[in-house]
DNA sequence: TCGTAGTATAAGGTATACCTTATACCTCTA
DNA sequence: TAGAGGTATAAGGTATACCTTATACTACGA
């Protein structure tokens, strides 16, 4: 794979394919508040990535990705969660911030480097947030879980992941100790879009649906 | 320290303090040369430099780093040796690739992880090339050693360092294996800047004498 | 079906970082 | 001291990646 595009460009593939873009056609609109940059802006720079093969232009319905596209996007991806587990696991830097570090990092990372970074890290599966890391040139956007948001009263599950990622949201999080490998049980679900009330490790927390809805559990079979 | 620099900014001070800027004038077709640009466009670059106050410059002589200059290229050069070690002694990558892979790194790296850097690598002061890695906003370049192409006939030295560092320098003496460490004896200087001829590990090197000029050298006393 | 929110395009502007060509200027050396 | 080589500036151009304002278009819900 060549290679040589810019950091823009990559976070705009890379955006389309965390808004869904491998599956279903994304509005620019979304992209455009993504990557804080105004409507215009973005429909420009969607056109430059149709001309470059990246994405194919449903008019007024929004952008899905090639497959070159989804490979690029799954590449930096990549690169984002393995520099995630190495600040994280080799040098103690904050779980949180460690995703917007690896977000610089994963512009300037060779494919030697990412090569020699995946046997030295022992070829970790999950980035420190629970998220899959696609092999090389992947082609499928992996996703597993159910959002806790959507756990019935009553019945447990177990943190698999926080997604998607952003400072705000891990910081929150990692407070509140709601980590991957976590269990909780909701303890109550407040009427009208209200909070829920979890129960874990002894203590009971409350957290807000669209917070939960960030929050991806294995839900367990034997409460 | 702010540290909004763009890449190129970034390469073009590191570029100045790499030929001496720090001490003496630097003619701006040098830095033309060095970052692969026309003298136009270097003469543009070293405007903007200089009103933002990385430089100052003498016109007709060149120009020289201020304060300010000095502190963010030793920021960089130590980044890119502190990756560097990463690269080599951690990841096992290649001695000579090394160093540009770290010249990616190196404009992508918050303070955080320099400094958490610093902690995992057990705080290095040379990189794998044997040069100096700066403290934290230095103010002074260090430099140690002697020129091997100034090594009289007959006499010893250790390697101490290659520098300027270039992938072809860094390839061509790795596979001599001239490395850091190494001790050489002079065994003839061929005249009319003629090559070395050099006595290492029971083995005989000719050498020409520009690439002597990049190996530094601690002189032994007793040969 | 009508209106509006969202989407698309046109036109013109900014900043960065390059380029070429041309001209002027300085310094050093023969 | 005259010329050559190197240095400086002017002028105009390209590509990227943003912006604002204005206008046109479409899809969908009331
Ligand atoms: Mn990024
Ligand atoms: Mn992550
Ligand atoms: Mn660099
Ligand atoms: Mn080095």
């Amino acid at each position: 794979m060549s290679m040589n595009s810019s950091e823009s460009v990559e976070m705009y593939v890379k955006s389309v394919a965390e808004l869904g873009g491998d599956r279903q056609p994304v509005p620019i609109g979304r992209v455009a508040e993504r990557m804080d940059v105004t409507p215009v802006s973005a429909n420009e720079m969607m056109k430059r990535l149709g001309s470059q093969g990246y994405i194919e232009h449903q008019m007024y319905k929004g952008v899905l990705l090639t497959r070159a596209g989804l490979t690029m996007a799954n590449n930096i991806i990549r690169r984002q969660r393995l520099w995630e587990c190495f600040l994280v696991d080799k040098l103690k830097l904050d779980w949180a911030r460690s995703h917007e570090l690896a977000c610089d990092l994963e512009h300037a990372t060779a494919e030697e480097v990412v090569e020699a970074l995946v046997s030295y890290l022992g070829s970790p599966t999950h980035c420190p947030h629970g998220n899959p890391i696609p092999e090389a040139d992947s082609q499928e956007l992996l996703e597993t879980g159910v959002l806790l948001s959507e756990l019935a009263t009553g019945h447990s599950g177990r943190i698999l992941a926080i997604r998607p990622e952003s400072h705000e949201v891990l910081a929150y999080l990692h407070h509140r100790m709601l980590l991957p490998g976590t269990e909780v049980t909701v303890v109550e679900a407040a009427p009208l879009q209200g909070p829920l009330t979890l129960h874990m490790n002894d203590q009971e927390v409350v957290l807000g649906l669209n917070l939960a809805s960030l929050v991806l559990i294995e839900e367990l079979c034997c409460p």
